[in-house]
DNA sequence: TAAACAGTTGCACTAACGGGCAACTCTCTA
DNA sequence: TAGAGAGTTGCCCGTTAGTGCAACTGTTTA
C-alpha cells in the first residue's frame, strides 16, 4: 500500500504544527473560535477531519486542489450551491443553514 | 401615522392564508420543515419575523424588492456574502452555517 | 541531495449569474 | 371602480465564480 508520508492530514497535526505559526486568518479564525466564522475555515476542518488532501477533496467533487485552497483561505468567494457541493460529494456531510436573530 | 392595510406581513398570516395554497416551493418546504433547505424560506420566514416587506428589507441591504423576492423564491442563487449583508444588515441578525458530517 | 507529496499563488479566460429596471398580478381599502 | 401597497416575473447587462495551468514553497522520506 502507498503510505502518507508527510504533511497536514489531520486535525491534530494541523493544531500542533500550525496553531500560532503564522499571522494568518486561519489561525486567528480558531483563536477566535470562528465567532467570526470563515467558510474556509469550516471546509479546512471538516476535510482534516475526513482525512483528506485537497487534492483528494478536489478530485470528488470535480475541481482542482488550487480552487479547494483558494476557498480555504478565503480567496475566493463561494455560492451557497459550490459551498453544498463540496460539504456533500467531497465531504459526504450536510451543509447546515440557519438564522440568529 | 400610515396604516399597513393590506397583504400579509406576519408570518401567522402567511402561514394562515397561503399555506397549501399553492403546490410552490414555500410550502413544500414548510412541510418538510426544512429538511432540505432552501434559503428562500430561511429568509422568508426570518423577514416575517421581523415584520418587514420585501421593499423595506431590500432597502436596508441596499438591493430592490425584485431581488429579495427572487431569492426567497430560490429563483436565484445566493453568494454567501449576500446573504451575510441580507441577514445582518436586513434582519439584524447573524447567519449561522455549519457542516455535518 | 532528490523526488514526491501537500499546499499556495498568479494569471488569464469565459459561461454563468447576481442584481437592477420596469411591468405585471393580486389584495385591500375607500 | 381606482389607487396604493406587496409581491412576482421577464429581460438585460456587467461582474465574477469557477476553472485550468503552471510555478512556487515547504516537508518528509530514501
Amino acid at each position: 500500500m502507498k503510505t502518507k508520508r508527510n504533511n497536514i492530514t489531520t486535525l491534530e497535526q494541523f493544531k500542533d504544527k500550525n496553531y500560532g505559526k503564522r499571522g494568518n486568518a486561519k489561525r486567528e479564525q480558531l483563536e477566535a473560535g470562528y465567532e467570526n466564522f470563515k467558510i474556509g475555515a469550516l471546509i479546512h476542518e471538516a476535510r482534516l477531519e475526513k482525512g483528506l488532501t485537497q487534492a483528494e477533496l478536489a478530485e470528488k467533487v470535480g475541481t482542482t486542489k488550487s480552487y479547494i485552497s483558494k476557498i480555504e483561505n478565503d480567496i475566493k468567494e463561494v455560492r451557497i450551491s459550490t459551498l453544498q457541493r463540496i460539504i456533500e460529494l467531497g465531504l459526504g456531510g450536510q451543509l447546515q443553514l440557519s438564522i440568529k436573530l
